[in-house]
DNA sequence: CCAGTACTTAGGTTG
DNA sequence: TAAGTACTGG
């Protein structure tokens, strides 16, 4: 156990500390996660079995740091034993185990945001509802924070409080979208990210032998970041935790910043009221920056009224100052800082991946993207669309989802005419509407129009049929071939693969698209290899975590020696050796969201703390006289924040020489610029040249609705010279699937494409 | 069905 | 400004 002489006093008694309720409150960069490791080492070494611990993280990069620095010191084979992951990884995992008992299939599908907002959008326009008060995002946070308080929709809907606000926001039917939210998501067999933390918590209060199973079998329970857990977190683990206590909580309030989406830091009072008799210890040490950073940090959370005392202190330098920089406006500032950079690396030989620039909100990112291209300095920027949110990657996601799962709906709706093959949406809204008058999913009816007759055409019906048919003959393949095998024909089979391979040749972002599809199809090959050849994994098996991947579990070998651009929110747990924080202006940081109450600027203050926390060498603030928002030019003010430190740990720097010659040069060559009065008269160009377009007649059709047949020639008004491949519909609806050459294969409506058949 | 246009809106984010 | 959605004409 020689491992425990790494630890300081403190960490080393937290560590120790492994029967009966504990709390520890963790400075920033105090070694919060060398404490949880070496606990749950030191566990181990005292007897205490591996399938009796369970860890909770927030992130999946947190879960796998904690899985590969236990199994270094324990041995991975003892460490794959334990229970860890994130909150909802590890509960959806007992969820599917207990599914039957809350009357979901175990291959639920898990709907991500997307999916959720599809299905909201839904509900507003079946009922006809002002889409202007019911914003599916407004609502899914509705629902959202519901749930996460346990509120059932019937309760909802009782509730006179909660009645009250939905018709102060003029939400009135929230109460009805809810419930049929919640139902259309159970007959789909599915369950949003809620729903994880939701359904785990009815499963644990409604069946007394599955909480009594789980409370023997988690007999140690730990929690990371504990002040980012909201009131559904927090009963599963008081639950499970009611028998032995031995539950440790590991947490930093002023490090707390998601309250906005449900955080409560009152979990951390309230864990003295649950176990009156715990253990408090508190790391203070702060092992990562100079004297000038913790103490300049200090000064500013002490401001803050909420907080839980503690005095973080270091041994460390005395350090640099806090720079202070000022620049007229923010491309002004996305220039300084680089040229910053660029010097810092050529003089004192340091990586890229030694400068981190913070932001409060994603588009602050643009002004330093441009100026560190130009300087040829590599970047990552953090954030943003992510790799398995993209389009083709969710589209063949959901013939996965749809194999695994037939009722997944919305997977169902995304692929059933993607690629085409001629179920229109008219067709598909006549089936939703029967799924939903019999509470049935969508693939019910269309595998069964003998029980549930549709008025729909028999082409329709027919091509719906042999898409079931193929659905099925995929399904049918899922338990005997591998996942990779399965993954591979399904792409092929479907379509996907031609659709963009036919793509292919138009242009980088085709490539990229097509590229994305065989990175998945390889990241399953390498899930489904496993250890062995006999143990291979199947296609359900990937898919059960595939909607609790993140871009950080992709292992993508790219080069790491890179500046990183992330906003503040994704940086919380990071350390880079010189940070530069930037867009330090009233308004935006603190936002002007915030500036309504005490405890949303509080929250805010706490972001700046974790900011200025995350630098272990320097730190240097900047900030931007006026700012393009939205089209113009705006004024600014420096941030509160600035003042808030002592000035004895600043330095602020002098504007640099030359810096108003090049604004002045940009807004003079903006006001007197040719160019600009030149674009507005193009502009007015395009619009007096379309007059002229429609002035001529569209020519009358000629009869091609009735004498075109499958591989004629034909021509196109805007699209030239391209083969007819496919023919659909009836009279007015009459249309042609027609492979251009130019422009890949298209299908028109025959009554306005207005065909040359040629001779 | 496709493509072009008019109109709206703008935070932070994990799973 | 930029991006996304809803609408409209062929």
């Amino acid at each position: 156990m020689g491992y425990l002489d790494e630890l300081n006093t403190s960490q080393r008694e937290a560590a120790e500390n492994i029967e009966g309720p504990t709390m520890v409150i963790a400075g920033a960069g105090s070694g919060k996660t060398r404490v949880l490791t070496f606990r749950i080492a030191y566990m181990i070494d005292k007897g205490v079995d591996p399938f009796n611990i369970m860890a909770l993280t927030f992130t999946n990069k947190a879960a796998k740091e904690m899985t590969e620095r236990i199994g270094t010191i324990v041995g991975g084979g003892e460490a794959r034993n334990i229970t860890m992951g994130t909150f909802h990884s590890v509960f959806s995992r007992i969820l599917r185990y207990n599914a039957d008992r809350l009357g979901y299939p175990s291959n639920f599908t898990i709907y991500d945001t997307q999916d959720s907002k599809s299905v909201l959008k839904s509900i507003i326009s079946d009922f006809n509802l002002d889409n202007k008060a019911y914003k599916a995002g407004n609502v899914l946070g509705r629902i959202s924070s519901a749930k996460n308080n346990l509120i059932s929709p019937d309760a909802y809907a009782q509730n006179a409080d909660i009645q009250q606000e939905d018709k102060m926001s003029k939400r009135p039917e929230m109460g009805r979208v809810y419930k049929t939210y919640a139902n259309r998501c159970f007959n789909a067999g599915a369950m949003d990210f809620d729903d994880l933390l939701y359904q785990t918590n009815v499963l644990l209060r409604d069946f007394p032998e599955v909480l009594y199973h789980y409370q023997q079998k988690f007999r140690y329970i730990l929690v990371d970041e504990y002040q980012d857990t909201n009131y559904a977190q927090y009963l599963i683990v008081k639950k499970l935790a009611a028998v032995y206590e031995n539950i440790c909580v590991v947490g930093d309030d002023a490090q707390s910043i998601y309250s906005f989406r449900g955080a409560n830091i009152q979990n951390i009072l309230n864990f003295k009221k649950d176990y009156p008799d715990f253990k408090l210890f508190k790391l203070e040490q702060n092992y990562r920056s100079t004297k000038n950073i913790v103490e300049a940090a200090n000064g500013v959370i002490a401001k803050n009224k909420d907080q839980i005392k503690k005095t973080v202190w270091t041994d460390n330098v005395q350090g640099e100052k806090i720079r202070v920089v000022r620049t007229l406006t923010d491309n002004e500032e996305g220039k300084l800082i680089t040229n910053k950079i660029y010097d810092a690396i050529g003089n004192n030989g340091l990586y890229y991946s030694d400068f981190a620039i913070l932001y409060r909100t994603n588009k602050q990112s643009r002004s330093f993207e441009e100026s560190l291209r130009k300087l040829n300095i590599p970047y990552k920027i953090y954030g943003g669309l992510s790799f398995y949110q993209r389009k083709e990657i969710k589209d063949l996601l959901s013939y996965f989802r749809l194999t695994a799962n037939h009722h997944d709906e919305e997977a169902l709706k995304r692929v059933i005419n993607y690629p085409k093959r001629g179920i229109g949406k008219t067709s598909m809204q006549n089936i939703l509407i029967e799924a939903n008058k019999h509470g049935v999913s969508a693939w019910e009816i269309m595998s069964n129009f003998m029980k549930y007759p549709v008025a729909i055409n028999t082409g329709a019906k027919n091509k719906m049929s042999d898409f079931v048919t193929m659905i099925k003959s995929f399904a049918a393949q899922l338990e005997k071939i591998d996942g990779y095998t399965l993954a591979q024909e399904i792409a092929r089979t479907s379509g996907i693969l031609k659709e963009l391979h036919t793509d292919k040749d138009k242009g980088p972002e085709e490539v990229e698209r097509y590229q994305n599809i065989e990175e998945l199809l390889s990241g399953i090959r390498s899930f489904v290899a496993g250890q062995g050849e006999h143990d291979s994994k199947s296609l359900s098996e990937f898919m059960m975590d595939v909607a609790l991947l993140t871009d950080a579990d992709q292992n993508k070998d790219d080069d790491k020696n890179h500046v990183t651009l992330m906003t503040i929110h994704s940086s919380k747990g990071l350390e880079f050796p010189n940070v530069y924080l930037v867009g330090l202006e009233e308004n935006l940081f603190p936002s002007q969201m915030a500036l309504n109450s005490r405890t949303e600027l509080e929250e805010e203050r706490r972001l700046f703390y974790v900011a200025i926390t995350r630098a272990k060498t320097t730190c240097t603030l900047s900030y931007a006289t006026s700012r393009f928002l939205w089209g113009n030019l705006i004024s600014s003010e420096p941030s509160r924040f600035i003042d808030e430190i002592d000035r004895k740990f600043l330095e602020f720097e002098a504007p640099q020489r030359g810096k108003g010659r090049s604004l002045g040069g940009r807004l003079g060559g903006a006001f007197s610029n040719p160019t600009a009065s030149g674009g507005l008269n193009k502009n007015l160009a395009s619009k007096s040249l379309t007059p002229v377009n429609r002035a001529n007649p569209p020519k009358p059709k000629t009869g091609g609705t009735l004498d075109l047949k499958v591989g004629y020639n034909v021509e196109h008004d805007r699209f030239g010279k391209g083969k007819v491949i496919q023919l659909d519909g009836d009279g007015p609806d009459k249309k042609a699937t027609i492979f251009f050459p130019k422009h890949g294969s298209k299908t028109v409506l025959l009554r306005f494409a207005n065909l040359k058949v040629e001779g």
